[in-house]
DNA sequence: AAATAATGTTGACAGTGTTAACATGGTGCG
DNA sequence: CGCACCATGTTAACACTGTCAACATTATTT
């Protein structure tokens, strides 16, 4: 199975796929998708350019791979936000929420990625797509639950889910994107705007708003 | 030579840098931004390779004047939807924002390359600052006047204009990138789909919700 | 132990953005 | 008018890119 003992690294990697990913993640980080280039990663783990074709069809294959990452941990982060104990669905929406916008503020490269071209032709890679899906489903059943619950007012599900994730999208973007006026890039005060934006989302949904 | 009809064009092209951003803008619509080359636009335009460095610094400052006409594009749009009968905040709040989503829609390949990695790097870019600025503060009037007027909430007016705009950009993005259910691209359905959104919005911002 | 699959390498090709040096032609000045 | 200037366009070249085909090495299976 795996070797892994001490100094191996002569011809055969080991792990160049994950190690493609990371040298990848981090180039994005650093220089943004323009100037990535498949040679420099190579390099930077040590390989020969012609490599990554053994574990990446192409270039836009690795991307999408990591923008398949991504998702995961857009996944995972809103779960992580959500916590374990019951709740409802205003609350559970709103914990969603910010779960989604604080993972995009802390991996804005990833989160460029997973929107970018790479969204536009997501049907080329299913795990991609099955990822996104994942994604956004969580949103959606959430808003169903509001709605079956008759928590929120009664309009269809398909808009209410499209104006709470366009509402996260659009925070995550023009926030990545520095679009904002707040002066630092505090993610406290960031996370106040958020909560604010949400109660006016809340607001909005809601059969009967509490303020 | 060239020679090839009465019109002159021998040497000198006339109108190189118009001729490079249209020829641009349809192959950004047909094959998007990443199969996008100067060389190519140079070739559809007729003329070297290098010609494109008398107009533009480089690849990025075409990109750039590209997106800066977006901007403009997107204001004009917003205005046209807004009209010259005075009205409500409310109402010019909704108009702006059908106006806004109706350009995404409609010119897919500009909106893209707008919030795209120009916006990143668009303080290198004057024009680009002032005409992204120009059409933000549309928005950011309309929700002010709105407050002022106290038929919006008493909330800050950066939240406020951060919830609408977040909205409106998401819808976009959401929209052009096919991330809708909804099954036909018909722009009918997905206006009445942003209407009834703005609704919702609506209804999160005024003071005193008629519905 | 031999055959085969998986993985990595070398060399090459077409295409890219960009620069430097040169050519052309319209414009304003004597 | 003639001529210098300058905006504009051209050619040649460079370093770099993604990608393919052919070959080399190692791991795995028979």
């Amino acid at each position: 199975m795996k070797k892994e003992s001490f100094v191996k690294e002569h011809y055969h990697h080991g792990s160049l796929h994950d190690a493609l990913i990371d040298a990848a993640v981090q180039r994005l980080q650093q220089d943004g998708i323009a100037k990535l280039s498949l040679r420099a990663l190579a390099a930077d783990v040590g390989v020969s350019p012609t490599a990554v074709y053994r574990h990446f069809e192409d270039k836009s294959a690795l991307l999408a791979a990591i923008a398949c990452d991504g998702f995961v941990g857009l996944t995972q982060n809103m779960h992580k936000y959500l916590g374990h104990e019951p709740c409802d669905a205003l609350s559970a929406l709103k914990r969603i929420g910010i779960g989604y916008v604080d993972y995009a503020i802390h991996h804005p490269a990833h989160y460029r990625l997973m929107f970018g071209q790479r969204m536009v032709e997501r049907a080329r890679y299913p795990d991609l797509y099955q990822a996104s899906n994942t994604s956004f489903a969580m949103l959606r059943d959430t808003i169903k639950r509001g709605i079956d619950e008759q928590m929120f007012r009664d309009l269809p599900l398909d808009v209410m889910t499209m104006t709470a994730w366009s509402l996260v999208h659009g925070m995550a973007m023009l926030t990545i994107d520095g679009c904002l006026v707040r002066p630092p890039n505090q993610s406290d005060a960031l996370m106040a705007i958020a909560n604010q934006v949400q109660d006016t989302l809340a607001h909005g949904l809601l059969r009967s708003p509490s303020l």
